[in-house]
DNA sequence: GCCGTTTTCGGCCCGACTGTTTTCAGTCG
């Protein structure tokens, strides 16, 4: 059982209620749940196995009901409410709520009158005409109606973080070209560096938020307004993502700075504490019982203010933050100033484009002293795996090259099949040549989970192999992640040495940053690589930066920030 | 439905914008 599909349920139970107009509270409780759960760094099921039903009740935001839903839906499968609930309403109903501007009310009162079942039903009562002159529908209330259907239709998922960033970049660009813009930060997920990106969220500071509102509607990126009013506006990008700007007075710019990263559950964490003094927290500042702000000007202040140290955006995600910068144990999080080099990429000798001069070229420029050249073994046929042989001459091409190098290191490394059984594709007479051997799975991926554990298992288990690499091997919003039971395999890691890989590509991120967490609580070391087949791609290496920030990692959690030498060395600890 | 060095009952984050309203409900983040 996955996490997700318990947190699904959740969400839709939150759902159903808001429909029937149930206590409001209640509903915050199964959303609050729902996002606990989707952000936990174990399995629920592993979890309910170690520490039965009692366990469940320990998680924040599941008390004594959630945690027998979750105990039944882990023994059958099922929850009975939620069951109930979903036979209340025809099958494509809940799809409603996801037309931006109808919401519950709307939606349960189009059902009560004209008994819609679906958004095509909506549609189609939508223009016939028969919605006009119900109380409380004008003609901007049906057209808003249609045009949240079109873009509904339109409207892409979730983007990248690399594409998010990317597609930001000329936005502020064009944002800090206007004048009576002051200060600007773009905030919201983005600025957690939340692995997926739903919208753009910018904060502007500004003595005439008049002027920052209307440059904003009509930059050239802008594909449509959605609302505007004195200090706030949402647009719709013509790439189809949304973007919304704010604009606060400087004395307010920490507060808001604050609140417009999020995530939302931190937030109303803070606002909380907050409370529990008589205080009040906005995205204006923090107000005494007097009302008189008492903080918020810069966002330090917003911690500070509450005994706090300061919480980097990466990590205010509800997974204990609080609770360590009350302790002052906030890590130092690693930067990318940090690494020292990068031991997964491709030459020419198998899949890359470009030569191993080239790469270690453009690595030195980054201001590197290492990488490892990793390229794949005969079984990956598609990415022109070598053979054995081929490949014990790549390894003396690599002296002839470090020999001309000066102060720069190219590592002999290799990418090393995991065959199906767990063995490996390469004898370990050969393997023993390489200084770094990377293991890894291209093949088969729709195995048993009992079976893929095994078999990557197996594959730690041999003293030559350093490094897995892209552990789950899931590319965001294309592959799901093969079944593994992760948890094993980090276990695994611990137990034998093995180093495992945050593999830095935009859309693989594997492991993740919740991974990466749990692999440090064990006590596994991790290296950050880019898996690059051309000198360009060695940049992408801050996207693993910004994933290992999120699992909390600091600079001693990463080998590859160490010098060569004692990288070797962590490197020859199991042979 | 959850939660508790104020509480096991009575609370539960806060504000902007829109549309159809004569003072506010619904939606969103």
């Amino acid at each position: 059982m996955e996490n997700s599909e318990i947190a699904k349920i959740f969400w839709e139970i939150s759902e159903f209620l808001e429909l029937k107009g149930d206590n409001p509270f209640k509903i915050r409780a199964y959303q609050k749940a729902a996002r606990n759960i989707e952000t936990l760094s174990q399995n629920l099921d592993d979890i309910y196995k170690r520490g039965g039903i009692a366990a469940l009740r320990e998680l924040p935001g599941i008390g004594q009901d959630l945690s027998e839903k979750i105990e039944s839906f882990i023994k059958t499968g099922k929850v009975d409410t939620y069951d109930k609930l979903r036979r209340e309403f025809p099958a494509g109903f809940i799809n409603l709520l996801e037309i931006p501007s109808l919401g519950p009310k709307t939606a349960m009162l189009l059902y009560k009158k004209f008994k819609v079942g679906s958004v095509a039903a909506l549609e189609k009562l939508t223009r016939s005409g028969k919605l006009e002159g119900l109380p409380g529908f004008g003609t901007k209330k049906t057209e808003n109606i249609l045009k949240g259907i079109n873009l509904k239709k339109r409207v892409k998922g979730r983007f990248l973080l690399s594409e998010a960033l990317a597609y930001a970049e000329p936005i502020v660009a064009e944002l800090e070209k206007l004048k009576a813009v002051d200060r600007l930060l773009p905030a919201g997920s983005l600025r957690r560096r939340q692995e997926t990106i739903g919208d753009l969220d910018f904060l502007v500071t500004s003595k005439d938020p008049a002027r920052v509102m209307s440059g904003f509607t009509s930059l050239p990126q802008v594909e449509r307004t959605l609302v505007k009013g004195g200090t706030k506006a949402s647009v719709i990008l013509k790439n189809g993502m949304q973007a919304d700007l704010r604009v606060v007075k400087e004395k307010s710019f920490g507060a808001a700075a604050h609140y417009f990263t999020g995530s939302k559950g931190h937030n109303i964490h803070i606002r909380q504490l907050a409370q529990k003094k008589g205080w009040k927290v906005s995205e204006y500042g923090i107000f005494n019982t007097a009302g008189k702000q008492i903080g918020g000007r810069t966002e330090q202040e917003m911690f500070s203010k509450f005994g706090l140290q300061y919480i980097p955006p990466e990590l205010r995600e509800m997974r204990g933050e609080f609770e360590a910068a009350a302790k002052r144990e906030i890590p130092e999080l690693i930067e990318p100033i940090d690494i020292r080099g990068d031991l997964q990429m491709h030459s020419d000798h198998s899949d890359g484009s470009s030569t191993i001069e080239a790469m270690a070229a453009a690595a030195n420029k980054l201001g590197y002293e290492y990488i490892a050249i990793t390229d794949h073994t005969r079984s990956t046929r598609v990415a022109g795996g070598q053979t054995e042989k081929e490949f014990l001459k790549e390894l003396e091409d690599i002296d002839r090259i470090n020999r001309k190098l000066n102060g720069f290191r190219v590592l002999k490394g290799v990418e090393v099949d995991i065959l199906p059984d767990g063995t490996l594709d390469f004898s370990d007479e050969v393997l023993k040549r390489a200084e770094v051997v990377l293991a890894a799975v291209h093949s088969n991926f729709k195995m048993e989970k009992s079976k893929m554990t095994k078999r990557i298992i197996r594959a730690l288990e041999n003293k030559y192999v350093n490094l897995l690499a892209h552990p789950t091997g899931r590319l965001i919003g294309k592959r799901e992640p093969y079944e593994v039971d992760i948890e094993a395999v980090i276990q695994a890691a611990k137990r034998t040495g093995t180093v495992l890989e945050i593999n830095a590509y935009p859309e693989r991120l594997d492991l993740s940053d919740l991974h990466c967490r749990r692999a440090k609580e064990v006590g596994v070391l991790l290296a950050i690589n880019t898996d690059s087949h051309s000198p360009l791609q060695l940049g992408t290496m801050k996207y693993g930066v910004m994933t290992a920030r999120r699992g909390w990692l600091e600079k001693s959690d990463v080998i590859n920030t160490l010098p060569v030498g004692k990288l070797l060395k962590i490197l020859a600890r199991k042979r």
